[in-house]
DNA sequence: AAAAAATAGTTCAAGCATGAACAAAAAACA
DNA sequence: TGTTTTTTGTTCATGCTTGAACTATTTTTT
């Protein structure tokens, strides 16, 4: 049924997904040596960097924009509060929700993360011109629209509102 | 410290990373669901995949070349047993050692997920043109090199030779 | 307004990956 | 040869992530 011609090892474009899964990994692996000694996860920092940008997030909202569960953020938070990096305050008008905020010492923290996150990317991406670099992101930002497009179409869409999205 | 400007999120090349790290995992999310009518996991298709090209390799070899720990082939070599897709050997010449191959299961099922996986790839490739495509491959190669060279140096040494190589 | 459905967050059990500590075997060394 | 060091694979405890089941609250429907 299948030649060895037909093999995914002689076909560029999975040669690429390869090259980009691997060099992936090595970059999360590096990223998370970084981050150790200042006692930061990557999931944590994720985590720092979106309350960064949408301060009064609620866990549910957290949850879909790093793609993980919500039980996950649950799990997560007593952590980053007994750190005191993160605050959680209940919504007045929502009983249901805890929105969530940066302590000053959970910013500090994050500006400080941010620094070494970056150093270590400019690094990394140093390996391209600009330009290639930001064709790379034009092009994975296109991968992800198309898969993230298609989704939501498939299942029988059960339960399909409760089902986190891949965006 | 840092300026409003020094935030990463205007960063191109950190924007980049971000649409790098987000396609992986939302390619990583597609495959999962694309292989679990086949009853495979991502980790054990990549066994297979190195079984296929690498037969007789020993449990060591295969955690280096899959960049995990030799504990984890441990866990999760008997699954495969039981499957019937991978046979255990071990080696006249070094009672240590045990070789593994794919049965003639083990490569069915193998031909089966290869098909889906390509299929993906093609689509998910097909976003970009293949000269974009070798260009991104390139990168990508550059950057595992860029991190995995420096690596091995750093450390202060002691058990080099035990942590596995990112490569 | 009462009933039904949806939503936010939690708990819990399970799977998976890891590093440390270990046993057996092999290799290096004296 | 006998001792020490490496190497292979395993076991075990830990931590991360998940989905399912649950509670409390809100929204929608009737």
């Amino acid at each position: 049924m299948n030649k060895k011609q037909d093999l995914p090892w002689d076909n560029p474009r999975f040669r690429t997904w390869i090259a980009v899964a691997r060099a992936e990994k090595a970059i999360v692996r590096a990223l998370s040596k970084s981050l150790e000694p200042l006692g930061l996860k990557i999931a944590q920092l994720d985590m720092l960097m979106n309350l960064y940008r949408h301060p009064g997030q609620s866990q549910h909202d957290l949850a879909r924009r790093l793609l993980v569960a919500r039980s996950n953020i649950t799990m997560l938070l007593p952590q980053m509060e007994a750190q005191g990096l993160v605050r959680r305050e209940s919504d007045a008008s929502d009983k249901r929700v805890l929105r969530l905020y940066l302590t000053t010492e959970g910013e500090a923290r994050l500006m400080r993360a941010l620094a070494v996150y970056t150093q270590l990317i400019d690094r990394v991406m140093a390996q391209s011109t600009p330009a290639q670099c930001e064709a790379m992101g034009e092009q994975m930002r296109r991968i992800s629209e198309a898969l993230t497009e298609e989704e939501p179409a498939a299942p029988v869409d059960k339960n399909a509102a409760t089902r986190p999205a891949s965006a």
